[in-house]
DNA sequence: CAAATCTGAATGAACGATCGTTCATTGAAA
DNA sequence: TTTCAATGAACGATCGTTCATTCAGATTTG
């Protein structure tokens, strides 16, 4: 059994460990849904546990305490929100790969569950010390990779405003997350247009 | 007693109706810091009542059931954003009673307990129906207000963008809550410059 | 390879605390 | 005399968490 791996530095996952980790997994799949429903302090540990389908104390075997799931939730960057950094970080026309981020972003906080959450997060995170930390962490790196895209923009007709490119990535994630979550609950229908004129606001700053 | 108003239209308060109001404009006094500080749904009853010095039954006979608290609450401007709101509306240079108003409503969200509210309000609002109508019907008052003053300003070197005002408004509301908000939990020294460089968004949005 | 041992995921009853809300009662203002 | 703000005990429900117990799978031993 232990022979599969000679080097010894990395132990092949046994089966039992593989099902630990899917279960842990799907208690986060599970919490994420009903946090939306129901918000972080409106949901119980019980109610996670029935949807998820184990018992109420086998929960405390995955996460210490309710606190720490919420944390593993809030710290938690989607996929999708991964796979749009690591788009931005990638080789190519900077103007294409931003009007792609932009896109992107946009249609992700325009699904609603995606919207509520981030404002659950963002709520909990300004009054608890434990989340705003890596809530400040993930956000920093996406300003960062947004940044660095800005940078590599050619210079157009005026200079971007804020001058400044992490102001610039700040203010643009700003706006455009704002506009997306105004569709999401205001008026769903408009998503197209809206996120075309947020793209005209995004050129505006940047000087085009 | 009867005999001020002979019209009999509005009567005048008795010493316990003021009282009683008093006492109620306490209580939600008392419970947005509660809320401020440990959110809504971590805030009990009890600690309103304690807090306020009134015992737990008679905020009973001031509100109905504790939602009905956190959606007076979540519905009530404070009296700041009314006084911004009237300003926008009175007579004068367009150009001098916006900027006037960027830098009042972006010192207003600069004010940790006031971003924090609006944080929980907006997660709330987005959970509860109850509770959105009252929120959406505030925000489009505000919006309408600023959009009336973007169309009194006059033309730019170029067009707004967005060239809608009500668009337009909603795009700096936004801008300048999210860097205000940004200011009082990450880089409360920035203040100044930070507002600054807003406003030169806010100028770049106009078409100056 | 088979048997014995160990490990830790899974269970649900139970605990004490606290929750929102109700209610009989009191006392001061109308 | 009537009205109603004010009180705090009390209620049932639910909360987060703990715990003894069970048992399947991993590991060690023979």
């Amino acid at each position: 059994m232990q022979g599969d791996d000679p080097r010894g530095e990395e132990r092949a996952l046994t089966k039992r460990e593989i099902t630990t980790l899917e279960r842990r997994r799907h208690i986060v799949e599970t919490a994420a849904i009903c946090f939306v429903e129901q918000g972080f302090h409106q949901t119980s540990i019980r109610d996670i546990a029935k949807r998820a389908g184990i018992s109420l104390g086998n929960l405390y075997n995955h996460f210490e305490t309710k606190t720490a799931l919420i944390a593993e939730i809030a710290t938690l960057e989607s996929e999708d929100l991964r796979d749009m950094q690591s788009a931005l970080a990638a080789d190519g026309d900077p103007g294409a790969i931003l009007d792609r981020f932009i896109a992107d972003y946009f249609a992700y906080v325009a699904r609603p569950e995606n919207a509520v959450l981030a404002a659950e997060i963002t709520a909990e995170a300004m009054r608890s010390p434990q989340i705003v930390g890596p809530y400040l962490d993930n956000r920093r790196t996406l300003i960062g990779a947004l940044a660095a895209i800005l940078r590599r923009m050619p210079e157009g007709a005026t200079p971007p405003c804020p001058a400044d490119p992490v102001q610039l990535a700040e203010t643009l994630l700003d706006v455009i997350g704002a506009a997306a979550s105004r569709v999401a609950f205001e008026d769903a229908a408009t998503q197209e247009t809206t996120c075309a004129t947020t793209r005209q606001v995004a050129a505006r700053l940047l000087g085009n």
